[in-house]
DNA sequence: CGGGAGGTTGAAATCACTCAATTAGAGTGG
DNA sequence: CCACTCTAATTGAGTGATTTCAACCTCCCG
């Protein structure tokens, strides 16, 4: 669809490419980056709160979350990651983790050592801004989670999240068609929307009967986009800040 | 009390200093910067939501906040910005403002134009990766707000709330002996939090009965530290992450 | 001393939570 | 192929936190 943009199989050039235009200088640099491969099964944290990482990594294939334990015993949710996230790009220049990060289904990511990606940015500051980028469009997802956290109800919110998730996906490639697999449950759903498990189950429910989106299995398909993003309050993907041609 | 560290009257560089270790030089370069500097009333809108500004924003004086208005007419409050800080360097990479910038008291603010900026960091990239860090503590501020929006109740929220404006204010010498002018209103205490102003009074005065702050006035007393941080549940200011000597 | 913004309080309504029980699926071993 | 088991999803009933709506108060400032 997007004729004159070469597909690359690298997960991380496509990511970046889908929030700023690379040149053939920088995607080769970018594929030159020494990589080391590790899976991890479900729940188990690639890195932890008060952990001083060395290293970035890179999703290549499953679905990460970042999250903290609250004292309570509840747990937030702050973001979830899809192939081609760097979730924890921040810990180049802030040293002690605030939050922990873990796959949700079984994940295979890649480690980028932070002295390779200093060596890169130096050698071509525009990726380094283009990282820089990156980390404030995380920052933008989270203003847009406080908006809901803080502003909008669980019927809103949950809406909401699931129209992030389809823009996402698509932008990379991993849905169509107002299709996608979900691959949370609803215990991480709730962690993620600030809402009880019982609660996100009657929620979607209430989504199901409005006739907006069915979800079956694991399955997610919203019958009517125009529906579903005014639930959420009118969904507006500005605060993904994708370029124009990734937008769906 | 940090007897070897100059003080220094540039706001700008006493926050900087807060989070980074700062070269002669590079202290010089940034005094050297271009600053429009203009005054605003209370509510005037410094910036707009879908503007796409060529300068930088610095708070010389006064106090500003960060928000959105949601469908439904709430308003979303993202953050609180003291002297010192630039609340939309992230204009820098992110074209479109997803938000909009406004003081709460009236303010004095420097403008800083991009290029300008762009050419100091260019000319000393570690000052770059300063500013890139304050974005990253911005963006680790919102995860703490999230937290509180999605996982703690009204009461535990409104305490964190008064803990980290007393950390923040004291790092740049404007808070000491546990007490500060807080000059928010209880409307925007409640934009903040995702609370009723009817419910931030009544939680504000749930938190004198319990005998940890007095509020007359804009003036908080904080009367016992850590009960006060027990409340919010377990303060702890990592996420702020202040350089050693900055912290209280 | 009058007006207005911000603060304070009460009562009823609502949203989301808790607790508890039940059902549905997916995987496993016999 | 069928029990068995575990996790996730689902539902109901009662409870609690927060909102809504409405009124009143208090201070500051011109």
């Amino acid at each position: 669809m997007t004729a004159g943009i070469p597909e690359d199989s690298h997960p991380l050039i496509r990511r970046l490419g889908t929030i700023a235009v690379l040149s053939d200088a920088e995607r080769a640099a970018i594929r030159a980056l020494p990589l080391t491969v590790r899976d991890y099964p479900a729940g188990a944290d690639i890195i932890r709160e008060r952990d001083r990482p060395a290293q970035c990594c890179l999703l290549l294939d499953g679905f990460l979350c970042r999250y903290r334990i609250v004292a309570g015993g509840r747990r937030q949710i702050f973001s979830f990651h899809l192939p081609g996230d760097m979730p924890d790009l921040q810990s180049l220049h802030l040293e002690v983790m605030d939050h922990a990060l873990a796959p949700i289904v079984p994940s295979t990511v890649a480690f980028i050592a932070h002295a390779d990606i200093r060596a890169l940015y130096r050698a071509l500051p525009r990726i380094g801004e283009i990282f820089w980028r990156a980390t404030l469009i995380d920052a933008a997802m989270f203003r847009e989670w406080m908006t809901g956290l803080g502003s909008r109800d669980a019927y809103q919110r949950t809406a909401h999240l699931l129209c992030e998730l389809y823009v996402r996906l698509e932008s990379i490639g991993l849905a169509r068609d107002f299709a996608y697999d979900i691959p949370m449950t609803q215990q991480e759903l709730g962690d993620a929307l600030g809402i009880t498990t019982v609660h996100v189950n009657r929620t979607l429910r209430q989504l199901r009967e409005a006739g907006v989106v069915s979800i079956r299995r694991a399955r997610v398909q919203i019958h009517s986009w125009a529906n579903l993003a005014a639930i959420a309050g009118g969904f507006d993907p500005t605060y993904l800040h994708l370029v124009p041609l990734a937008q769906p």
